[in-house]
DNA sequence: TCGTAATAATTTGTCTACAAAAAATATGAT
DNA sequence: ATCATATTTTTTGTAGACAAATTATTACGA
């Protein structure tokens, strides 16, 4: 009895952490909307857990934004406005430039070709997009192979796990999804940045990239 | 010797939202330092709770990655390395680079005043920079007050709440201070660019102060 | 002496119960 | 009928107890 069988056999998260992942999942999914509230003896009741674990997930997803808690009154889902989708974005913005930034400079040949890759697929499959909002899809691939890519975890963990998670609620609340047909010559050009070795060319091109994109659905949003 | 809360219990705020307030002064006054482990009976002993508001607060803390846990081992104050504040920094560049950028947009004159003031205590009592460490301290106002001066709460709630704390506790655990002399210069070109509501030049000019900031830090860690 | 296995002790994770606060409902006065 | 007040009901916050897993300790054998 090794340890490593040990290890990959037993269930290393803990009962609130799955409980984390669901109610990320009920939320992302729209089975609880933006601005409703939850009970927390019905949730508990729901995901067949006792309040204690709930508690701490609930406490977990405020920490990424996703739940807001006001304190003796109860905890709701972030309400959306389009004022905060525009914080968010920029703050996107700002951190996924740095990261196309240092993936330019880390990122392996490997690593490359397989971000060539996800743009091909998302050439490929366009119509795929829309649907994929729920499970992150193929353009978050992209966007997610270059934040790993920057070989920078504390960057890549706020974009993954505070940042993008949100953009998908605003995306399915607002039916709003990226427009992968036009920017597909913009990926290119991110690409051949990073494959070029070329930093400050990485981040400008993904800043401007990023710009056009929430200059685009802000537009949409509020006309 | 229990570390009790005073009078305050009764306000808008939970027992455990006061628990994680006390238990990241601990951590950032270095009463529990970087790497040790923590026990939760005897913590909540120390501050005279019970394990319940205790655990939704290390929930809080381990989010804003000042706490570490390991399923079913325990929690443990969080590593430092020269590495991960590397990527710390780097994040930290990308972001109040953005904040500098909004904040020329939409600092009102006011607080573009308070800033210069800011900026001029620094000046004035160099001296107090080193003991106000633990506290957040004068030049922490500086950068405090770019983040909240860009109307990005969104933004501003990663930089105050995420990157500073921890920066404390590099600058506390390494004797890492800020070379407010040397920056001088630096903090004026920022709120210049500002005033004249250049968010190009705000930008620029708060990385280059952080990247010089950045590389001087490293280069004391590891010569 | 060192490493390994079995046992004991500690610590974490979860549940249930209770107290306190807020929300909902009912009651009464103007 | 409407507003304010008192009550009931619901929901949140905290504590304490128990079960499960990990860590420490001891005993044993090579």
């Amino acid at each position: 009895m090794s340890i490593e069988f040990t290890a990959q056999i037993r269930d290393s998260r803990v009962l609130s952490d799955h409980v984390v992942d669901k109610l990320e999942q009920l939320i992302l999914s729209g089975r609880y909307r933006p601005g409703e509230k939850l009970r927390e003896q019905l949730l508990a009741n729901e995901l067949g857990v006792s309040r204690a674990p709930l508690r701490e997930a609930i406490r977990t997803l405020e920490g990424r934004r996703l739940l807001e808690r006001t304190p003796r009154s109860g905890v709701q889902v972030v309400g959306l406005s389009a004022d905060k989708l525009a914080q968010i974005l920029s703050t996107r913005e700002a951190l996924e430039g740095m990261a196309a930034r240092q993936a330019a400079e880390n990122m392996t040949v490997a690593e490359v070709n397989a971000l060539r890759q996800a743009v091909e697929v998302l050439k490929a499959h366009p119509a795929d997009v829309a649907g994929a909002v729920f499970s992150g899809g193929p353009d978050n691939d992209f966007h997610r192979l270059i934040a790993d890519g920057s070989r920078n975890r504390w960057l890549a963990n706020i974009l993954v796990k505070d940042v993008y998670s949100l953009l998908r609620l605003y995306r399915l609340q607002a039916a709003l999804r990226p427009d992968v047909a036009d920017s597909a010559a913009e990926h290119t050009a991110i690409i051949d940045c990073i494959h070029a070795r070329d930093g400050d060319g990485a981040e400008a091109a993904m800043r401007k990239h990023l710009r056009r994109a929430r200059d685009r659905t802000l537009q949409l949003l509020r006309p």
